[in-house]
DNA sequence: ATGACGCATCGAATGCGA
């Protein structure tokens, strides 16, 4: 069963690139970010025709938006952080059915945060505070749990194309990296890193200055997997091709395979 | 320090992203 992570930077304009996406890669669950749109302009024939029959939606206008695509059925639906008040709609939650038993799977559109010291950046600690309380009681319910999104948190400095330069600037300051840690000690383990990867692996590069084409990128997309989730996973890969089409997202999806 | 790109918005200049 494979389960990817993408921040499609609008559905609207990037309905096409997942279709064809997905038609190459025709993934069990489609976890999507910053959909910048309402749920009722939410493309279900579409994806229903791609195979992706089962949509858990939470839209909103102009920005953030998230949703789980699944060509399996989906339960237990929730929206939001529970417990925390948002006026953004970042997270969403659904379980699925395996052979293995229920996989609760958690997708996030992370907080970016703007700049250290911002009340963007408050509201950033703030809300991954929430997001803490509220996985260690999903963890508790659902023991094969994965914590899914655009994390907008380069872990570490090899997640960086410049770690020295951009040193304590967002996504790489210690407050940002120490709420990535608490995850990581609550029992979720980052399946990128469970495997060999290529130096300098990205999952987003900025769309200005060439970015993309000088590998100035950083890696901010993640796919954490519980403890009782971990020796089933097989491979955890970024994949840069569709970052090379034609009005791309400036994010490329990341799939974990178990 | 700013802007560079891209997307969305009652439609042009602005907010926001990372």
């Amino acid at each position: 069963m494979k389960i990817t992570t993408w921040n499609v930077n609008s559905l609207t304009a990037r309905l096409q690139h997942v279709l064809d996406w997905t038609a190459a890669n025709p993934v069990d669950v489609l976890c999507l970010q910053e959909l910048k749109l309402t749920d009722d302009k939410f493309p279900h024939d579409a994806l229903r025709d791609a195979g992706y029959a089962h949509c858990a939606v939470f839209g909103q206008k102009t920005y953030n938006g998230v949703a789980i695509l699944s060509r399996h059925p989906l339960r237990d639906v929730v929206k939001n952080i529970v417990g925390f008040h948002d006026e953004h709609s970042r997270v969403i939650a659904a379980s699925v059915d395996t052979p293995q038993g229920e996989l609760r799977v958690v997708n996030g559109y992370f907080v970016n945060g703007q700049e250290p010291g911002s009340e963007k950046f408050a509201y950033k600690m703030n809300w991954l505070g929430g997001l803490n309380a509220y996985l260690r009681d999903e963890l508790a319910k659902h023991p094969r749990l994965m914590l899914v999104g655009d994390f907008n948190i380069a872990p570490e400095d090899r997640d960086s194309f410049d770690p020295v330069g951009l040193k304590d600037t967002i996504h790489h300051t210690v407050e940002e990296r120490a709420h990535f840690r608490q995850l990581i000690e609550m029992g979720l383990y980052d399946s990128f890193r469970m495997f060999e990867q290529p130096e300098k692996s990205y999952s987003w590069w900025d769309y200005r200055m060439l970015g993309y084409q000088k590998n100035r990128g950083l890696r901010i997309d993640h796919i954490l997997v519980s403890e009782a989730l971990k020796p089933e996973v097989k491979s955890c890969a970024i994949d840069r091709v569709p970052r090379k089409w034609e009005k791309p997202s400036d994010h490329a999806p990341v799939t974990v395979e178990i």
